[in-house]
DNA sequence: GTGAAAGCGCTAACAA
DNA sequence: TTGTTAGCGCTTTCAC
């Protein structure tokens, strides 16, 4: 791996100049010029990252975290991310989380130890969430999906309580009265945001809300299966169920299919989250569908703007809306 | 951002003696690593891996590149990818090639630019890719799921040809004679194999092969759908299809759907590289099912050996059994 | 317009 | 055992 010097050597030239060439600065003759370019491309040099990041204190690295790569609507975001930011010349990297703190602190150190430029983050905590190691070193940060209380960083999110809203009053419309709630967890904005819209919508059309229909999960399949069975085993069974994410209703579906129950006529159910598997089943799922991609891709133009423009701008908070699709399952 | 210096400072020792107490050196006295600890916690410092890395030719990053991390079938590899590496204190990068040989090419060189400590792939090209911009290098690079030609490299692979001659064997025991083949792209190892495992077992079982029932896709649902159409607007449909991938069986499914035919009785069909949905719609679709998680984990495991261990040792190859999981579609 | 030289934060000889 | 020093490959003053 030939570095600086030996095209500095091969092209008769400085080290200095052949730096100004790569950096397409002004100050070079166009005979040095073409003689570099010749070298560089004679002995196939490929500048080394790791020196330059040293030097110039910057990486080209857009540090991603998300909770977990095995859901396809973070994986929607990360493609969207990688889209821009290869665009605008930066590499990304992807962390998991898997929804734990102290996992999500090691890889935000690792992110600052490695110099990234821009975090993106859907964090795993509303409020113990703790992005310092990074903001402590002037690392721009933007919050995807999950909103961070106390934090002044501009965010993406999805109107997810007034998409919650919508599908219980859809729900309720169609004459569902004994509404289930199938939770994500507790302390992620998100799940907290789709709780309030479901109760809004129950109160304001005077629906009587039972604190035993609300179940909490996290966000993962079993979970969604666990809480299924344990509400489709109530005694007194509701009629209709809302859950919390694309994954939890695949779980649902499959205890409710363990069940040889009729959808919509014995269980009815909408799920967040839209996915294509939901218009193959039988019936298809009614499902609040999210702009995944735009996540991404918003967040991501933040993050440029922040790292390439002014630093001390007011943070910016994006909604974006959900939409209500309306299928077979209610 | 504390460095190295400052810690000496503190400490009251010298920078050398800080990076042996960081570095585990053996030969430091109690005392000095104490203070040296002290300061360190006391000042919060972090170790630049920028600096380490220029200065030890090391990153301990690992590079993944995939095709798509749209696909499933790949994050889940990647999964396992990350389990394994972080618990060797690797950090894990993610490339998406989009099946382009030019963007596959360009990400070896970013990893080669930034040092990376060694990588998995699944290449784009059975013939084309080229992974000399690594191996030039010295960096360890291990195949995941698809081969490469002529290429001296560890790889893992699942056994497609087997699993698509399984699947084959299937549909003929089931009675099905016309069996079309949604293929992936030609110059994809895997979509090779598997054309290959469908050709023998017909051909083992004296069942007529008909080149217009062998369609090409590109591993895409839009693929799927598009091959789909082509293949039940022929005017001698075939009865039963085999298809390549997860996603291009999605595709195809929401097809079989559009045009209203009942399945098994009407078309009859296999997919490659079981999902849950598949168990989901109606009728359950009979899938063949690849060890994912293991095909990461088990490359992991190989690049570990060849960074940590010995580099001269042969090129492995290991070859992971598919499944047949029998459902309802055929 | 060009080159010499300092230094980014760290590790690893080499001295003491 | 500890400290001094020379770089890793690059960018960027500062002279010329």
């Amino acid at each position: 791996m030939p570095g600086i010097k030996e095209i500095a050597d091969d092209a008769q030239v400085s080290i200095a100049t052949v730096s100004r060439v790569l950096n397409g600065s002004q100050s070079v003759s166009e005979e040095l010029r073409a003689r570099v370019m010749a070298s560089v491309q004679k002995l196939g040099y490929q500048p080394n990252m790791v020196a330059r990041s040293l030097r110039t204190r910057r990486s080209f690295v857009i540090g991603v975290v998300i909770p977990t790569i095995s859901n396809p609507f973070f994986t929607d975001i990360v493609r969207a991310v990688e889209d821009v930011a290869h665009q605008a010349g930066y590499v990304v990297t992807i962390h998991s989380s898997d929804q734990d703190l102290a996992k999500e602190r090691r890889y935000l150190q690792v992110l600052r130890r490695r110099m990234a430029d821009g975090v993106i983050i859907a964090v795993a905590d509303r409020e113990a969430s703790d992005m310092s190691p990074l903001t402590a070193d002037g690392i721009p940060v933007v919050l995807v999906d999950r909103c961070l209380e106390g934090a002044s960083l501009d965010s993406v999110t999805v109107d997810t309580k007034r998409g919650a809203y919508v599908a219980a009053e859809h729900l309720i419309e169609r004459g569902y009265r004994r509404i289930a709630f199938l939770g994500g967890p507790r302390h992620v904005s998100t799940a907290n945001d789709k709780l309030e819209g479901y109760r809004q919508a129950l109160k304001e059309h005077g629906v009587p809300i039972h604190d035993e229909l609300i179940l909490f999960g996290d966000y993962t399949e079993a979970s969604g299966r666990e809480l299924g069975r344990r509400v489709l085993n109530m005694p007194h069974r509701p009629d209709a169920v809302l859950v919390a994410n694309n994954v939890m209703t695949l779980g649902f579906f499959t205890v409710v299919r363990e069940y040889g129950l009729r959808v919509p006529h014995e269980i009815a159910f909408i799920g967040f989250d839209d996915r294509q598997w939901a218009s193959l089943v039988t019936p298809p799922v009614t499902m609040i569908d999210q702009p995944t991609y735009d996540l991404g891709r918003v967040a991501t133009e933040m993050l440029l703007e922040r790292m390439e423009g002014e630093q001390g701008r007011e943070p910016r908070h994006q909604v974006l809306p959900a939409r209500l699709v309306v299928r077979g399952s209610c």
